[in-house]
DNA sequence: CATACCTCCTGAGAGC
DNA sequence: TGCTCTCAGGAGGTAT
């Protein structure tokens, strides 16, 4: 199976209970291998090996051990199919084992783990220390890691020259990157608009440059999934990774590009096939089939020359931030969702923009150290962002100085929880939205605002009627409205607006943030709140207030539709407002919902349909007026300038910003594009 | 030498 | 149903 990802998985998996163990015997099954026989009598002639770490290399795992007799390394390499899994010897053994090893842990618990290879193209073999560093061994004569690959581009330029293999070949080739396979090549390829069969000779400096910054990118981000798991793959402890769901290209042979919509097709590299978009790629397998009017009509790069911003370029252009006075930050997954990348697209995930007076963008700066921030907001006490960033496992906060010369936040502050999508903050606290553990962070900052510290995790549990989406608590907003009386929580995940008395839960915060210990995670049951209940699987997304706070207006993400609340009653009732955009029977997934600065309009973003609805608020209620399509793909988030002329929409999947004039009556016109940014997913225009 | 092709295996899924 | 065919997370060996 495995690919550095995985191979990665699988060393963290077995790490676990083996290091610091002790290796009691090696047991081969299959007489007729020879491998597996020299591994079984060499380990039997070291008495008491003590595994003292667990290590991973390119592709190989090795145990790394040390006896009376000397240091060894159990070098292990699973091909195809080989991997490890640990056993309970009350059930029957699985097939295809070829080898067991009993260990004691460190905390003198016997264990039985199995070597399973159903293809049988994995190795074992057990080295003397020594021998690793020095011997002919293949593991010696690997490349760079690829999750931390930086080439020297200009080398890899003047080594290529004059040579004709393909570009997958050379990736595939653990001398040159170790780590790579088919999957994270093919992936890796499309993201950069390769063809697998371009001679890597064909490849410019930027290309380089941007080819090993998304294989880094690709690779950690698949790390932090747990890798790939296809077919009934599992690591040694049963788990499975997730990274399989956000294969873009591979294992999609003759079904349509995700990204243009073109058939699919493959390349034949040593022995194997890489797939291929054969519309995406913008640099052809020959240079005379480059044709002009070719590239022009497909709107791509004109030359591959042209320099491509990437996540660690600094700057995208001199101007500075004080000639201008309207500024657009735009945040998103932009070091991750790639793309065919063409000119001029912006690929951080926080980049800074300066608005004209005619309404042009132009970028301004990128903070490279800022990933997947999912949502920014500011401070209201000073010029700093707040944002939240999306990782892996654990969520955190993050503060940004948007003048400092430092691409990297001031804090970043770990939140205990996951995938935070949303936050907000009142004076010195900040909350966090996790949608991914269905809770609330709860940071004070401190005095100065540069700073901030965990102070408590409101935990919601819960499910509701969509198996998919429902499964668990998903908080996707929270807020506090314009008096100052409650900190609302919409959760997607349980179909409910959560509103908690906010003096009553500073006060409790307070205390927990003097008594200076650990964070302590509260069961929501156990913090007062009122729970204003919507139908089943509507799951609610997004909420704004009207001006005098009298009412909320909430956007449904599974149902489609517009709910107000009349947040003046003791426990308000929902009232359907009907469709928040788009058609009946159509699947639309809406995002957003915003107020414009007029305190007289709605507007909602749509995304399947690709449209925005524009409501006319009337007291308690709200009429929808238009259904416009945005102008892009996925329109994830919109932000109304705060002159209330302009409407600015983040397309999440086409990586643009689009334009919209607003006219006095409210209604929106236009949807041009007016900036390329990947995968943009929050906006936030300041003055 | 660099590069393309073939090989070592078993199982799953498609097509007939 | 069963049969044949192709393909699968890899890399080392062998012809050109
Ligand atoms: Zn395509």
């Amino acid at each position: 199976m495995p690919e550095l990802p995985e191979v990665e998985q699988m060393r963290r998996s077995l790490a676990r209970r083996l290091e610091h163990a002790h290796l009691l015997m090696f047991i081969s099954l299959r007489p007729g291998f020879p491998d597996l026989t020299t591994v079984a009598l060499g380990l039997e002639a070291i008495r008491d090996a003590a595994i003292r770490r667990i290590d991973r290399r390119g592709k190989y795992l090795i145990w790394r051990l040390d006896s009376p007799e000397g240091s060894f390394a159990l070098v292990c390499h699973p091909r195809m199919t080989g991997h490890f899994l640990w056993h309970d010897e009350t059930q029957p053994l699985p097939p295809h084992i070829h080898a067991m090893v009993r260990i004691l842990d460190s905390s003198g618990e016997p264990g039985l783990l199995l070597w399973q290879d159903v293809r049988r193209f994995g190795t074992l073999e057990l080295l003397p220390a020594g021998r690793l560093e020095t011997g002919p061994h293949a593991l010696l004569r690997l490349g760079p890691e690829a999750d931390s690959w930086r080439p020297d581009a200009a080398a890899l330029v003047r080594a290529e020259r004059g040579r004709r293999r393909s570009i997958a070949a050379w990736l595939l080739d653990q001398e040159n990157v170790a780590g790579l396979g088919a999957i994270y090549v093919t992936e890796a390829l499309h993201a950069c608009g390769l063809d697998p069969a371009t001679p890597a000779s064909r490849l410019s400096r930027p290309d380089w440059q941007r080819l090993s910054a998304v294989v880094r990118d690709l690779l950690r981000w698949a790390q932090a999934r747990g890798g790939s798991s296809i077919s009934d793959y599992v690591d040694s402890d049963g788990g499975r990774g997730s990274f399989q769901l956000e294969h873009r290209i591979y294992g999609r042979y003759r079904e349509a590009c995700p990204d243009c919509g073109t058939t699919l097709g493959r390349r034949a590299v040593g022995g194997r096939h890489i797939g291929y978009c054969p519309r995406c790629v913008r640099l052809p397998r020959f240079r005379h089939l480059a044709k002009q009017d070719d590239i022009r009509h497909r709107g791509r790069i004109e030359s591959v020359e042209k320099p491509v911003c990437d996540s660690s370029s600094e700057r995208i252009s001199p101007m500075s931030a004080q000639n201008t006075s309207r500024m657009l930050y735009v945040g998103g997954y932009g070091g991750r969702r790639i793309d065919p990348a063409p000119a001029g697209l912006v690929t951080a995930s926080l980049s800074a923009w300066s608005v004209t007076d005619t309404g042009e963008l132009t970028p301004v700066r990128t903070f490279a150290g800022v990933r997947d921030s999912s949502y920014v907001i500011p401070d209201p006490a000073g010029d700093l962002l707040l944002a939240v960033q999306e990782s892996g496992r654990g969520g955190r906060f993050l503060i940004v100085d948007p003048r400092s010369d430092s691409d990297d936040p001031l804090a970043a502050v770990n939140i205990g929880a996951g995938g935070p999508c949303h936050l907000t903050v009142h004076g010195s606290w900040v909350f966090t939205a996790n949608y991914g553990s269905g809770s609330i962070s709860c940071l004070r900052l401190a005095d100065d605002h540069r700073q901030a510290r965990l102070v408590a995790v409101i935990q919601h549990s819960g499910s509701s009627a969509n198996p998919g989406r429902q499964e668990g608590p998903h908080t996707h907003w929270v807020g506090i409205d314009p008096a100052s009386c409650y900190l609302y929580a919409v959760d997607l995940g349980i179909d409910a607006v959560l509103r908690y008395p906010l003096s009553a839960l500073l006060e409790r915060l307070e205390t927990l943030s003097a008594a200076d210990a650990a964070a302590p995670t509260l069961d929501f049951a156990e913090v007062r709140h009122d729970r204003i209940v919507f139908p089943d699987g509507e799951g609610p997304r997004h909420m704004v207030f009207s001006p005098d706070g009298h009412c909320g207006f909430v956007v449904t993400e599974l149902g489609n539709r517009v709910f107000a609340l009349d947040l003046t009653e003791a426990l308000p009732a929902v009232r359907d407002l009907g469709l928040a955009g788009g058609s009946e029977g159509e699947a639309n997934y809406p995002a957003a919902i915003r107020l414009a600065p007029d305190g007289r309009h709605l507007a909602t973003s749509i995304r399947g349909s690709n449209r925005i609805g524009i409501f006319v608020l009337d007291g308690a209620t709200a009429t929808r007026i238009q259904n416009l399509p945005c102008g892009g793909v996925w329109p994830r988030d919109l932000f109304y300038a705060a002159d209330g002329r302009t409407l600015w929409c983040a397309n999440e999947q086409s990586h643009e910003i689009t334009r919209f004039t607003v006219a006095a009556d409210g209604t929106i016109a236009g949807g041009e594009s007016v900036a390329r940014v990947s995968a943009p997913a929050c906006l936030l225009e300041v003055l």
